[in-house]
DNA sequence: CCGATATATTCGATTGACGGTATATGGCGT
DNA sequence: ACGCCATATACCGTCAATCGAATATATCGG
C-alpha cells in the first residue's frame, strides 16, 4: 500500500471529500447514508466522492445487507496516517467539520436500527 | 493567520508547489533561481505556483536586490506547521523528493555568491 | 418474481486549473 | 539614461474536475 503524496493532497482538496474523511477518523465506520445525512448532500454526490477515496485507497469499504460500510484504510502508510489525525485536531473544533459530527450523533434511525435516512 | 483546510490542501495538490514547499520546510529561505534549479521546471512556471502559496498565505518573501527569498511563513497555525513537517518526513525520501534536495545541494552559484542560475 | 431500499454509475454541460509564450516590473551597475 | 538580470504577470488555448439529473446495480422481503 502505497500513495502518492500530491494524489493524497488532491483528494482532501475538496470539501464533501475532506468531511467524509474527517467523519470516518471519528467513528470507524460509517455507511454512506450516515455520510449524506451528516454533510446534507444529495447522495449521489457523497457516493461519487466516496469512490474516489476508494479507488485511491484511502478508505476500503465493507458491504453488509443492503449498506455499504466506509472505514478509513487500515493499512495506510503510518504518515498518511499520521497527517489525517493531525488534520483532525486541526479542524474538528470549526465548521462545517464540528457541525458534521454533531448531525451524525443526532441523527435518528442509525443503520443497525431498523431504518436508515 | 488562519487557513482553510480545503484551500491547504488543494495549493499541496500540485507537486509543483509541494516540490517547493518541501524544500523550503528543509532550508529556511530559498530565492526563485534556486527553486527553478532545484526542480528543473521553467521560471514562470515556478513563479506562478510560488505566488499561489504566497497568495494564500502559506509563504511569505524578501526582497534582496534582485532576488526574491521565499520561505514558510512562520505564522502559520500549529496543526499546519505540524502538518507540513509530516509530510517531509513522508516523502522526503522518495521522488521527486530526495532528488529535488540532492540538485539543489550540487548547485553552482546560488545567489550571495556572484551569479545565479 | 416483484417492489422497495441503499448505493453506484452514466450523461452532458460548465467551470476552473494549468501550461507555454510573450511581456511587464523592479533593481542594479555603468 | 541604458542595458542586464531576477522575477512577476497577462494572454489564450486546452484539459480535467465537478455538478445535477437520470438511470443502473445489488440486496432484501414477500
Amino acid at each position: 500500500m502505497d500513495i502518492l503524496a500530491s494524489n493524497l493532497f488532491s483528494a482532501l482538496s475538496h470539501e464533501t471529500r475532506l468531511r467524509c474523511v474527517m467523519l470516518l477518523m471519528q467513528h470507524d465506520e460509517l455507511c454512506v447514508c450516515e455520510l449524506t445525512h451528516a454533510i446534507g448532500a444529495a447522495q449521489p454526490h457523497v457516493s461519487r466522492h466516496l469512490a474516489q477515496l476508494r479507488k485511491l485507497g484511502l478508505l476500503v469499504d465493507r458491504r453488509e445487507g443492503l449498506w455499504i460500510h466506509y472505514r478509513i484504510n487500515p493499512a495506510l502508510p503510518q504518515w498518511v496516517a499520521d497527517l489525517l489525525q493531525n488534520t483532525l485536531s486541526g479542524v474538528q473544533v470549526l465548521p462545517p467539520f464540528k457541525d458534521d459530527a454533531d448531525v451524525l450523533g443526532q441523527m435518528p434511525n442509525r443503520p443497525g436500527a431498523p431504518r436508515c435516512a
